[in-house]
DNA sequence: GTTAGCACTCTCAGGAATAGAGTGCTAAAA
DNA sequence: TTTTAGCACTCTATTCCTGAGAGTGCTAAC
């Protein structure tokens, strides 16, 4: 099979049916073709080029009587080699600048909305994922007194995000001593990976080699009960109501193994943030995203640069039927945008 | 009517058939109700009752040749009246405590995780409002500074919530300045609720009364930006694909309106704080709630109390077919372990 | 007051018939 | 050699019908 080496007409027949497809939802007949698209051919030559493609695994028939649809292999070649650019209008470009407008750069705040503006501009699933913690570094760390066995860690990191923490703490803990140990933690910490800081804090010899001569057994008590956790990377997801309108999903066995997976945040993280190629948007057709459930699902996502160069995540989630050149355009825009907003702000 | 005059037969006969048809899911007739419940009498003559029950509004009929279900009406006197307590078993509540077990007494997880486990004990949604934050009462603010421009206000509030924000400030606010500040706005602030302090921050004449000859200028620009918002509350969901489970749910159009509304937070927020009765167990049938697309849906709800006497919410949401006895009991124990979780900790 | 018996109603599942959509193939035209 | 018209064929979807089954309401007897 030499994909690259698909003739022109099959190429211009190949579009034609995905964008036919792609607007009705319908398999896409011979006749349909000859309408909507003038390319100067009968039925039956179209009939021929296309049982050519289905041989090729670029269409399937549903039944004998019906009409062609895209396999996955097609819309593969589709969206890398077919279809054309798709550029954002001005109110739509305006649409998602508005969407930030009257955030307040908060950081969870701008994550929160970024999925909103994504779903509601795709009329798909936005998710969002922000920068895995414990990859980002540690900006700055206020430890704030709570009750006699329980310390508040405020953990500003370079990205701006914010990371709160009750830390349970020996009891003998004064005002002074509190104090005294946050500008110590400070002073050793700041600029460091969360990752790496986890590993030190449960390391005595690491410690040890890091703190200096400053440390104490309070130091290490704090150090350890504020760093001990594993950091979760926060999901961000809207629109899931949106699916329902999606003829594909009528059924609703589809639509509840899709459900099932979406209340899984965990596994949502890692489709969008495992696979290969850390930059750039990437498209994965159905079930290349090799998620259970969701099969009939396509992805298209890209990371986006915060401050700090950490890297986050944002994709929309829709069906395999989804317009993919104009997914592709929000998710560059929305992206760039973030990237923006984080340059400019906090 | 004489709800309350209820012959004991009819008592029987209803409490029979919505449990029949809580269990079943389908119309009880009254062969069906011969066989599963002994109660001594013959079908005819429950053909009777029933319809007198019919009669009274607490039973239909989908059509002639179907048995009954239970109308809204019917399940408000069951709830009211007819259901016994259903003690949760040592395993169920046993499950329970497991589900905390694991937190790190964290607020925000707290409430998660209650979301979380209300919907996997119930097998329907566990919802979770956190206490209203304008009403909480401030225990402590920390600043910290961010940039030139910014800087990360704490607030620490009675009831252990946490939230962060960030604040815009006049450039020329050193850290000394910042730390003075700091020290004021505790002293003057905090013990207040969030609300009260709010209108102070926007009424220079209150401002002028509380910091009397303290108030400077950066003091009214940090304190009007730390606290102009209006706090909304935190509304934490889980469990929401097991509707997707239930058979009243067959037909896609019922559910989509569900999730529709589900995914406005605010409306859930609503749903759950407004009404009458602020304390102890609630239970809303059917269109009780008045929300529209949960039509079909119950609540049982319940207050908890947290630290700084705050009330949140906790609720269950299921289809108007649920095992009332086991949910309410649920529901209450569930609120009783987080007033505890409050009591004895953060 | 209770119950057996029975006619009546309505739903649901299955099957037959029909219309329509779209293909693949063949043979003729370009 | 490529394209096209024509046609037989296949499969779906809809409609209509039928029979079975479930459950009721009513009546008359206990």
């Amino acid at each position: 099979m030499t994909n690259s080496a698909l003739d022109p007409r099959k190429h211009t027949v190949l579009e034609a049916i995905v964008d036919c497809y792609n607007r009705t939802a319908e398999p896409v007949s011979s006749q349909k073709v000859v309408q909507d698209y003038d390319m100067g051919l009968s039925a039956a030559t179209l009939r021929n080029t296309m049982a050519d493609l289905e041989e090729l695994g670029y269409l399937t028939h549903p039944h004998t009587s019906a009409g062609r649809i895209p396999t996955e292999q097609g819309y593969r070649v589709y969206v890398d080699s077919l279809m054309t650019d798709q550029k954002l209008s001005r109110r739509e470009k305006q649409f998602i600048r508005d969407g930030y407008a009257s955030s307040t750069r908060d950081f969870e705040e701008i994550m929160e909305q970024t999925s909103k503006i994504l779903s509601a501009i795709s009329h798909h699933i936005g998710v969002v994922l922000s920068p895995e913690l414990h990859e980002s570094l540690l900006r700055r760390i206020e430890l704030i007194s709570i009750d006699s066995e329980h310390i508040l860690a405020v953990l500003l990191m370079a990205s701006g995000a914010v990371k709160n923490q009750v830390v349970p703490i020996p009891k003998d803990l004064s005002d002074d001593e509190l104090y005294r140990i946050n500008r110590i933690l400070n002073e050793k910490l700041a600029g460091m990976p969360l990752k790496q800081i986890r590993q030190i804090s449960q390391d005595p010899v690491k410690l040890k080699a890091v703190f200096d001569q400053r440390l104490s057994d309070p130091i290490v008590t704090v150090t350890r009960n504020t760093f001990a956790l594993e950091q979760e990377t926060h999901v961000y997801i809207d629109g899931t109501s949106n699916f329902f309108s999606h003829p594909e999903f009528g059924e609703i066995q589809k639509i509840e193994s899709l459900f099932r997976v979406l209340e899984q945040k965990k596994q949502i993280a890692d489709l969008l943030s495992t696979r290969p190629e850390p930059l750039g948007i990437q498209v994965l057709i159905g079930s290349e995203n090799g998620c259970e459930g969701m099969e009939m699902c396509s992805i298209v996502r890209s990371s986006y640069r915060v401050r700090g160069n950490q890297l986050g995540t944002i994709g929309v989630i829709g069906p395999t039927r989804m317009a993919y050149p104009r997914i592709v355009s929000i998710v560059k825009f929305t992206s760039q945008m973030i990237s923006e907003l984080f340059e400019e702000s906090v």
